[in-house]
DNA sequence: TAAATCTTTGCAATCCAGTTGCAAGCATAT
DNA sequence: ATATGCTTGCAACTGGATTGCAAAGATTTA
C-alpha cells in the first residue's frame, strides 16, 4: 500500500482493510465520478452492499462526496485532500448528456447565492448539463 | 377551466384533459416543487402511472421543470410563463435539509460557469441545501 | 351518423438502484 | 486463547420509476 492511500486513510481515521484499499485505489485512478453499479462492474468478485457501504462509509469520513448527475443513479468522486464538505468546499459538476460521465470542476467553486431571508445553504448540488469536449463537435 | 390554465394549455400546444387540468391547477397552487408521491397523495383516485405521465407530458412541453433535490424522488415544479428551459431559464432551488421541502428560487438566475475548453452547457440541476426560513431557528 | 384512427387513462407487472438483516469471517483488545 | 467488535457476503426487500396492454374517450374521415 502506497504513502498517498496510508495517508488517506489515517487523514481520515479510517482502518483500511483490503477492500477499502482497492476501492480507494479505484477511484484515486478515475477521473469522472463512477456510481455503485461502475465499482460492481469493476469488482466483480466482491458484493454489491459491501461496496455500497464501503462507499458510505467513505462518503462519512469525507474521502469521498457523492453526486446527483441526474442519471439517476448516485456518482462519487474522491474529495480533494483537504476537503470537510462545507460549503467552502463545494464545486461544480458537469454531466455531459451525451457519454453520461460526470466530472468534477474542482477549479472553480460556487459563489455566494443570495437566499431568501433567515435560509441558510449548509450544502449544494450543483451540476451542469451538456456535452463534454469528448462529444462535443 | 379559467383563462390562465387555458392559455398555459394552448401555450404550449397541449390538449386540456380532466386529468391535465387538475394536475396543473395542483401545480399552479404550490409554493413549492412536488413529487410524484405528493400528486398520487392529492389525487387519490387517478392512477400512477396517468400522473405521471401527465407530468412527463408537461415536463416535455415546458410547462414544468423536474429537479433532483437529493432525496431522491423527482420533483418538479410549474415553469415560468416564458420558459423555454434553456440555460438562460435556469434558476437555483433550495432543498430544506430538515423539512425536505424544495423550493425554487427564480428571482436568481444562475451564472455562466467556467467551464473546460470545448465543454458546452445546455442544462444544469441546481440545489442549495441547507434550512429553510421556517425550519430555521 | 357510423366507422376508423389517435390519444389518454387505468391496471398490473416489471425494473433496478438502494438498502437492510443476519450470520460468518476477520481483527483487535482483554 | 478468548471475548468483543467491525467488516464482509448473501439474500431478501423496498420503493420510485417505468412500461405493455387493453379499455375508454376524443377526434377525424367517409
Amino acid at each position: 500500500m502506497n504513502d498517498t492511500l496510508v495517508k488517506k486513510f489515517s487523514n481520515r481515521d479510517l482502518k483500511p482493510t483490503a477492500m477499502r484499499i482497492l476501492v480507494l485505489r479505484f477511484l484515486m485512478e478515475q477521473t469522472k465520478a463512477i456510481s455503485l453499479s461502475d465499482l460492481e462492474l469493476a469488482f466483480e468478485r466482491a458484493d454489491k452492499s459491501t461496496l455500497f457501504r464501503t462507499l458510505k462509509t467513505f462518503e462519512q469520513s469525507k474521502l469521498v462526496h457523492s453526486i446527483e448527475d441526474g442519471t439517476g443513479h448516485l456518482k462519487y468522486a474522491l474529495c480533494l485532500e483537504e476537503c470537510n464538505c462545507s460549503a467552502v468546499d463545494l464545486h461544480y459538476h458537469f454531466h455531459c448528456i451525451k457519454c453520461k460521465e460526470t466530472y468534477c470542476l474542482t477549479n472553480l467553486n460556487i459563489p455566494t447565492i443570495d437566499l431568501p431571508k433567515n435560509f441558510e445553504m449548509q450544502q449544494a448540488n450543483m451540476v451542469v448539463k451538456g456535452l463534454c469536449a469528448n462529444c462535443n463537435h
